[in-house]
RNA sequence: GGGCUCGUAGCUUAGCCUGGCGGAGCGCACGGCUGAUAACCGUGAGGUCACGCGUUCGAAUCGCGUCGGGCCCA
């Protein structure tokens, strides 16, 4: 049985109703049971890290992500769809922290590590349970009951198998490497947690006195004073040419600086040198001899015993002084030329970014950004300070605490990823990228650069470091699993976080103790064992064997960097390939302006804001169809508004042949659609249900989701509400059973149901809820729900491209004549005799004539044969300049006689080539001596289309004005009954009075069809009858005034 | 500074891959419909397709460069 449904889409009730069916059937598990043993589908969800609410971004990747699903599995597929959670790393230690008050480690250990390992996961498990319901609310279908975590212990041993893997391959490393250092979370921090913006910091310029040469300076920039005391050599760059220059201070002192020649005026107005001139210059290379002593030495005991030099390096840029600052134990480049060029690695800095004993005991214990203005100044006092100023550039920052990092040589754990990138970049080859260039260039580029994988972090909350070395012989193990680790220790281990896994310590096969090294993972890690830790590997390879790797991920462009490259380093280590098959890269979210959406702007749209408002299917829809997936997404409020609308008017495609069907008691079974002969316009609208189907489909292959949903929107607001409704409305008047209408019903039916097929990935919601009623209600023998359905697919043979373009010129053509009638002041209601059609081509309008004669209000529709036009009004001008030159004296004359002759005559004259005779003379008139205008008469109004010209006659009879007024009266009373809330078939009676004899008269043969439209049982007309009824109303008419009276009958 | 990407009407955008009269929606102005009606429809105005150079018979579309936004990197 269907229902009528209110007049209003209100997403609110249809979602909650639809929620709950779902719930009540357990709809979700059985649409995923149905499709077991199709062809396999093997999804990844990216997962959202657990901290906060889900914003717009997380809730458009999960639209993205479900409507993909939920349209292969209704194309047949068996779905891996769990949903993963990332809950380990500093995020959350961050906001534990913040909860409990803590600034530093030492907080921590004092609290007590078990505990504090404890509020992470809660706080983990919590925020999972809240997103989850929140993504539940868009409708989103992924496995939530059997989510993969990254805190579970077999989850964890994913990554410790992978580690093992790596060190099975030599390719696990540990080393002393400069890394990204926040002091605060006191822990190495990856490339990727690095977030920059402007800070402002100091700028100085700094003289390192020459051994050995009195007065003498190499002129070094930096902003960072607090490297000084661990500069051990400075780096120059070969190909440049450097100088010697005597400088003039006012007071008439001078010092010898060395730097860069085409940098010296630059550095002595630094200093505010008056004057200088240059000694020497030379290149790179000669200054290598030289060595010098750092300022501060006496500050900084172990500076004493280190030899200062200059060493060249391609990274010196012409900025500047041209000469760089190396402190090995501060920077990666300086690291670097460090090693090769066997510098100390001196890093008097500690974890907490203070500086330790080794800097003395003036600097000790000090912060070193705090540091700064004290080092500037002790180096000016040691006549060292060029010159100090500041600057604002681009600094890094924790990307969770906002502190500024620092770069610190600690000994960490690393992955060689740079000996893997080669087969990285073969295996990226092999995936298929949308959009392409997202593989082939972006993430290309990003492989190119990749380099080794730090993945220690001296923290808490994460997946442990499986490494235990012995304290005796120093020798490694790796463990891969938690069974090895239970054989190894000899006892059972319950959970495998810190700090329980700490207390585990392993023989040694030298026979000494095994201890855990204390770090864990770079969390980056553990998502990027995503793709096997779903599928329980290695705990079991049943599903591993079957699924691996995955078919399809998406998520957005920020991941190239992110989990797009730690998956493929992860699964490079692990298994030599690509661990997914196609990739689909979405973009950000921004605001309507471009910007990025932030707190600070209070720009922040809340996807739960839009689903109060608009609802679910609103919010899905509108982030599909807003733009390309790859592209950002400048959200608007508008644009969601506009696809709301567009789901109301779909709504009430919907809603509106409800009560006529119910009322009908319309049986589908008995509505075999072949015993009915469709109209051509059934036709038309079932053939484009079947390219919409196939439009979409080939969309859908490449992933062009925006496309596919512009393709849904057009088809119902053009194809199905503007006109195909519109058609259709009159034969669902009709009160007998007719075919004709049972036809329309039929052919409703038809197409509702495979919309709300195609539509069902996109807004879930209200696909099911238009299933139930209209579908499930007429076919009892459909699918419980349509989400259960097949993708309805197409049907080439119901596809007609013809009659869909001779529809589309039955459209243009009716949109030309409500253009023509709006110039020519006739409104639709008022019928006209005859349109005209006149077209260079021959149309082929099939058999939609009669489609056009309704839609237009015309009696008659001629379609003139090609080329043709209606009869016109012809006008001739003189073209004096040809004329001029042959008649000299007499042209006045001819010009006379052309232009008060017939131009219809003249035409003729002029083509059968005789003279025209006038005044008694004849002229031998040519073409080209004058132009003809045709004009239609005043009757036809023209109006172009695409393919020509339609006229329409306003030419008004006594029987067009009397059908004109008799509908202007049936609109008025149809208003009254509305005004009454009348039921559509309640009888009522009803008085008109005019005050015209004239079109009282006209009116009166049209009395019985008035009757039947407004379903009266009496219709009283008169000039000047008695007017009584529950509604009395004054209209007024084209000048005449009719007072209408309704009642009840 | 480098890689990728985007720039089309007042706003949000389609078209670009594969060159051939630049399309929508919103907003604005005017009108229509009235058995979908707090709904819906039509018409109109509105464009330096960011800018410049090139390729081509022909460029929004292809190439190079410049400017501006976004993501990522240094």
């Amino acid at each position: 049985m269907i229902v009528e449904v209110p007049g209003q889409y209100n997403p609110k009730n249809v979602e909650d109703e639809v929620r709950e069916f779902w719930q009540r059937e357990d709809t979700y598990h059985k649409v995923r049971r149905l499709r077991a043993g199709g062809r396999r589908f093997f999804f990844v969800d990216g997962p959202p890290y657990t901290t906060g609410r889900i914003h717009l971004g997380t809730a458009w990747n999960k639209v993205i992500k479900d409507s993909i699903l939920r349209y292969m599995s209704m194309r047949g597929h068996e779905l891996k769809d769990r949903a993963g959670w990332d809950m380990h790393g500093l995020p959350i230690e961050v906001k534990v922290e913040e909860h409990l008050g803590f600034r530093s480690k030492k907080d921590i250990e004092t609290y007590g590590v078990d505990r504090f390992i404890e509020q992470c996961k809660s706080f983990a498990l919590r925020q999972k349970d809240e997103m989850t319901e929140q993504f539940k609310s868009l409708g989103v279908w992924l496995d939530w009951d059997n989510p993969y975590m990254t805190l579970k212990n077999e989850y964890i041993e994913a990554a410790w198998w992978t580690l093992k893997r790596a060190h099975e391959r030599g390719l696990l490393e540990r080393g002393l490497r400069v890394v990204n250092w926040c002091p605060r979370c006191q822990t190495a921090i990856a490339d990727s947690e690095v977030e920059y913006w402007d800070e402002r910091d100091p700028s100085i310029y700094v003289k390192f006195p020459v051994e050995g040469e009195e007065n003498t300076y190499i002129v070094i920039w930096t902003t960072t004073p607090w490297t000084i005391p661990a500069n051990v050599a400075v780096a120059v760059h070969k190909d440049f040419m450097y100088s010697k220059v005597r400088a003039w201070r006012r007071d008439g002192t001078y010092e010898i600086l060395i730097m860069a020649t085409d940098l010296i005026e630059n550095v002595l107005k630094q200093g505010r040198y008056v004057d200088y001139e240059i000694l020497e210059s030379m290149r790179g290379e000669d200054l290598l001899s030289l060595t010098y002593r750092n300022p501060l030495q006496d500050l900084v005991p172990p500076q004493r015993d280190f030899v200062h030099g200059v060493h060249l390096a391609d990274f010196v840029t012409a900025e500047n002084t041209g000469i760089v600052h190396i402190a090995p134990g501060h920077g990666l480049e300086d690291y670097e030329l460090g090693l090769e060029k066997r510098l100390p690695i001196f890093c008097p800095v500690g974890e907490d970014g203070r500086y330790t004993s080794e800097a003395g005991e003036k600097y000790e214990g000090k912060y070193v950004r705090d540091a700064n203005p004290e080092v500037v100044e002790d180096l000016m006092d040691r006549g060292a300070l060029l010159a100090s100023g500041e600057l604002v550039h681009r600094y890094g920052h924790c990307w969770r605490c906002k502190t500024p990092i620092i770069f610190i040589a600690t000994r960490q754990w690393f992955i060689r990823i740079s000996d893997l990138r080669d087969q990285m970049l073969q295996e990226i080859e092999r995936v298929s990228w949308y959009p392409e260039w997202a593989g082939s260039a972006r993430f290309k580029d990003w492989i190119s650069n990749a380099r080794d994988w730090c993945i220690s972090r001296q923290r808490y909350w994460g997946i442990p470091l499986p490494i235990w070395i012995c304290r005796s012989c120093g020798s490694m193990d790796v463990i891969g699993t938690a069974a090895e680790l239970e054989m190894r220790a000899g006892r059972a281990v319950e959970d495998l976080h810190r700090p329980a896994v700490d207390d585990v310590r392993l023989r040694c096969s030298c026979g000494g103790e095994m201890e855990r090294v204390p770090d864990v993972f770079d969390v980056w890690f553990d998502s990027a064992v995503a793709s096997w830790a779903t599928l329980n590997f290695p705990r079991e390879d049943k599903e591993f064997n079957v699924w691996w790797p995955a078919d399809f991920i998406t998520e957005g462009h920020d991941q190239t960097r992110g989990w797009f490259y730690s998956q493929l380093g992860a699964s490079m280590v692990a298994f030599g390939r690509a661990p997914y098959k196609s990739v689909l890269m979405h973009g950000f979210t921004l605001d309507e302006q471009g910007r990025k959406m932030s707190k600070s702007i209070g720009n922040v749209v809340h996807p739960e804001d839009v689903v109060e408002r608009y609802g679910a299917d609103t919010l899905r829809f509108y982030v599909l169809s807003s733009n390309a997936p790859w592209e950002d997404l400048h959200f608007s409020w508008e644009g969601a508004m506009n696809v709301n609308r567009m789901l109301n008017i779909l709504w009430n495609a919907y809603r509106f042949p409800l009560p006529y069907m119910i009322l009908d008691k319309f049986d589908i079974s008995k509505a075999d659609t072949s015993r009915y002969s469709l109209r051509p316009e059934d036709r038309w609208i079932i053939s484009r249900v079947n390219s919409l189907a196939k439009e979409i489909e080939e969309n859908m292959a490449e992933y062009m989701l925006h496309r596919v949903t512009r393709s849904l929107q057009d088809f119902i607001l053009e194809d199905l509400s503007r006109w195909y409704i519109q058609l259709v409305r009159p034969r669902t008047w009709i009160e007998t059973d007719d075919p004709d209408k049972l036809a329309a019903y039929a052919t409703l039916y038809t197409v509702m149901s495979s919309l709300v097929k195609l539509l069902a990935p996109f807004t879930p919601f209200l696909a099911e809820s238009i299933y139930q009623n209209l579908v499930r209600g007429l076919d009892p023998s459909a699918l419980e729900s349509v989400h259960m359905c097949d993708w309805p697919g197409y049907r080439e043979d119901l596809i007609d491209k013809r009659l869909e373009e001779s529809m589309r010129y039955v459209r243009e053509i009716s949109e030309a004549v409500s253009n023509a009638r709006q110039k020519g002041g006739r409104k639709l209601r008022w019928p006209v005799s005859r349109i005209m059609i006149s077209s260079d081509e021959q149309l082929d309008l099939r058999d939609l004539v009669h489609v056009l004669r309704t839609q237009t209000n015309s009696k008659d529709v001629i379609v003139l044969p090609p080329g043709e036009k209606p009869e016109m009004n012809l006008e001739v001008s003189v073209v004096q300049k040809k004329i001029g030159p042959v008649f000299k004296g007499e042209s006045r004359d001819v010009v006379e006689a052309i232009t008060s002759m017939n131009p219809r005559e003249v035409k003729r004259i002029i083509e059968s080539g005789a003279p025209l005779e006038w005044k008694g003379k004849s002229y031998m008139i040519t073409g080209e001596m004058v132009e003809f205008r045709e004009i239609p008469p005043a009757n036809l109004i023209p109006a172009e289309f695409s393919k020509g010209i339609v006229y329409v006659d306003i030419t008004l009879t006594d029987e067009l004005k009397a059908e004109g007024y008799a509908r202007e009266i049936i609109r008025r009373i149809q208003d009254m009954r509305k005004d009454l809330d009348l039921k559509v078939d309640e009888m009522i009676r009803v008085s008109v009075a005019l005050d015209s004899s004239e079109v009282l008269g006209l009116v009166s043969g049209w009395k019985d069809h008035i009757s039947s439209e407004v379903r009266a049982t009496l219709l009283r007309m008169g000039n000047d009858i008695d007017i009584e009824g529950e509604l009395t109303k004054d209209w007024e008419v084209d000048g005449v005034n009719i007072r209408v009276s309704v009642a009840r009958a």
